[in-house]
DNA sequence: GAGTCTCCATACATATGTGTATGGTCTATA
DNA sequence: TATAGACCATACACATATGTATGGAGACTC
């Protein structure tokens, strides 16, 4: 039988409950009814519930944030990174990342695993950025930009219009990537 | 004496608790520890929590949220009213509006408040942008853009280097409001 | 096959929250 | 100045969470 539980199993329970329940609903008791166990086997996974949550947001950072750049960075041709890197972002919801940011307001441990990856992304963007042509200091503003964009994007769940935030997204590559364009930054 | 406490007295150390401690501090038996008060006095104002949160957002509306627009659309010339708009909201950290949309992830009410509030600023922006030549369609969808980054700008406390915000800033109007043209839209 | 180790259940003490019931203390007012 | 109403304290029953202590069921080892 392998009914038995590893840390891991809690782990992948805690993402689940907190992309659809938000970063309250990550406690002892909750999460071992959701397993259909007692919080016995929590206790003996983790020492308190301030370590699961460090163990969670070590999970998210492996399991989930690292992946984008990484899929971007190998696949594909390397020009069009930028705009590709646009559409898949803005593409789906990233329910996740957006439960992580608002945990991030209330547990300093998750701000600081928001705020690493926020680094790591920016400087990505702002290379792709340098790398199509435009010069380092207004690469770096754009990048600013484009990642409050994707941010905002990513917390408002509002439905827009399909086509209005098509619109939106053409517009963004628009202003950052033009097409036959080589060098951008030379106006 | 004048010690006795109003139902407005309850909203205003609301959202001051809102503000520093997330929505997660609304709660009677803190909120009275902080006024100094026991419980008696929370319910005899409201009902329970849950109206009490009601009430903090319909107060919120109308303190916070609906200042911003209005104080722009009376002062100042009109025409550059975007760029002052874009300075104004990108000024301060706005934490009571990063908390509330904290709370909006957790509670379908607060969720509520916050969309009305979007989709009014959402059209405002859009008329700016028309009213200063851009077309509709690009219109709408830099909006968007624009309220986008705007709320990861609010959501994200990372404290930016001041010169680099600053450009960002910069570029966000170049992008949005360059000078000297009067017909954006008519490249 | 006795012993050990892993994993979990159960029970307990404690903390913090909710909502209600009841009574007390001011203040205005007739 | 008696009285009604606004405002608050206190006490109770209840719910949900934490962490620890203890013991039990299975598998693995020697």
């Amino acid at each position: 039988m392998t009914d038995q539980l590893s840390a891991t199993d809690w782990l992948k329970q805690g993402l689940k409950t907190l992309t659809t329940s938000g970063f309250v609903a990550l406690k002892a008791e909750p999460l071992a009814k959701a397993m259909g166990v007692s919080r016995g086997s929590f206790y003996w996974h983790f020492a308190d519930v301030a370590a699961f949550h460090a163990a969670l947001l070590d999970y998210w950072r492996e399991v989930a944030a690292e992946r984008v750049i990484a899929a971007l960075e190998t696949e594909g041709r390397s020009e069009d990174a930028l705009r590709r890197l646009i559409r898949t972002a803005f593409d789906t919801r990233l329910a996740t990342e957006a439960a992580i940011r608002g945990w991030a307001m209330h547990e300093p441990l998750a701000r600081k695993a928001v705020d690493a990856i926020d680094r790591r992304r920016m400087s990505y963007i702002a290379s792709l950025l340098e790398k199509s042509g435009w010069p380092p200091s207004r690469a770096t503003a754009q990048a600013q930009i484009l990642y409050w964009a994707f941010v905002g994007f990513t917390l408002s769940d509002r439905q827009l219009a399909r086509k209005q935030q098509q619109d939106a997204i053409a517009e963004l590559i628009r202003i950052v990537a033009p097409q036959g364009r080589r060098q951008p930054g030379k106006v």
